[in-house]
DNA sequence: CCCTTTTCTCTACACATGTAGATTTACCGG
DNA sequence: CCGGTAAATCTACATGTGTAGAGAAAAGGG
């Protein structure tokens, strides 16, 4: 299949990197994980785990009175939709200006750049 | 000031890359550069543009009856919002995964690989 | 000067998203 | 068995976004 791309709002990326961290979940311990950094109610946290439900993004198991949530995609294919939504957006499916772009607009360590050097000349090797 | 970051939605996308392309231009002429692709009206056009004049994406000046837009934001912010969009919330805003990523999900040529590495030696000696 | 054509302005509407209160339900310990 | 508490359900509302029609206004051609 087409490796069916997602779309993630913001407070969703919040919410489904709750669920990453520790599937199953529960409504109610994903609320307070999140509830420091963003001071949602139950109400709201609840109303975006069930649409996300709704949309594919959780699978909702109901068991006695409480309903476990799991992640119905991956966080790689969530981070692969995101990155893929802006280079097709953003930079019209070129690849070589995103990457320009990135290291333009990023303090890089001495130590990140080598490491970005070593990615990519795996990637030569390996790649067909 | 801090680059105030751009959030642009797929709508706006579209609407501010053909303005890039011939700045200043107007409401009716972007209509019809777009209506290819996207099928929208006139009015579908007219108000994306006035509501991105409104937060502050678009800059319209009235001369006699017709109103001449052009962007208020560049096309090198507009990407690089999108980008650290991307990195922050897929990412963590760490850039080394998302590079790869990069790496991984895309069918890249030899000549494409070749580039990075060129661009990354580039930053290397430029760098810091 | 009037008609046609172009452009504009106003208004509208459906659906998505962020946010949450109020009310109900069901289980647990006493 | 009963009440408290935790969880759920229902309903709601403001704002944002995509989409557009209807009617006004202005400008040019005859």
């Amino acid at each position: 299949m087409p490796e069916s791309s997602v779309e993630l709002t913001e407070a969703e990326w919040a919410i489904i990197k709750a669920i990453w961290k520790s599937e199953p979940t529960t409504a109610p311990a994903v609320q307070e994980a999140l509830f420091k950094q963003t001071g949602w109610t139950y109400s709201t946290v609840r109303t975006l785990m069930d649409r996300m439900t709704v949309k594919g993004l959780l699978k909702a198991t109901k068991k006695g009175k409480v309903t476990s949530f799991t992640s119905a995609v991956t966080r790689a294919q969530a981070q692969r939709s995101e990155l893929l939504y802006a280079l097709k957006h953003a930079f019209n499916g070129a690849l070589t200006p995103m990457v320009q772009c990135l290291l333009e607009s990023q303090k890089l360590s001495d130590a990140e750049i080598t490491e970005l050097e070593t990615l990519i000349r795996e990637r030569k090797r390996r790649g067909k």
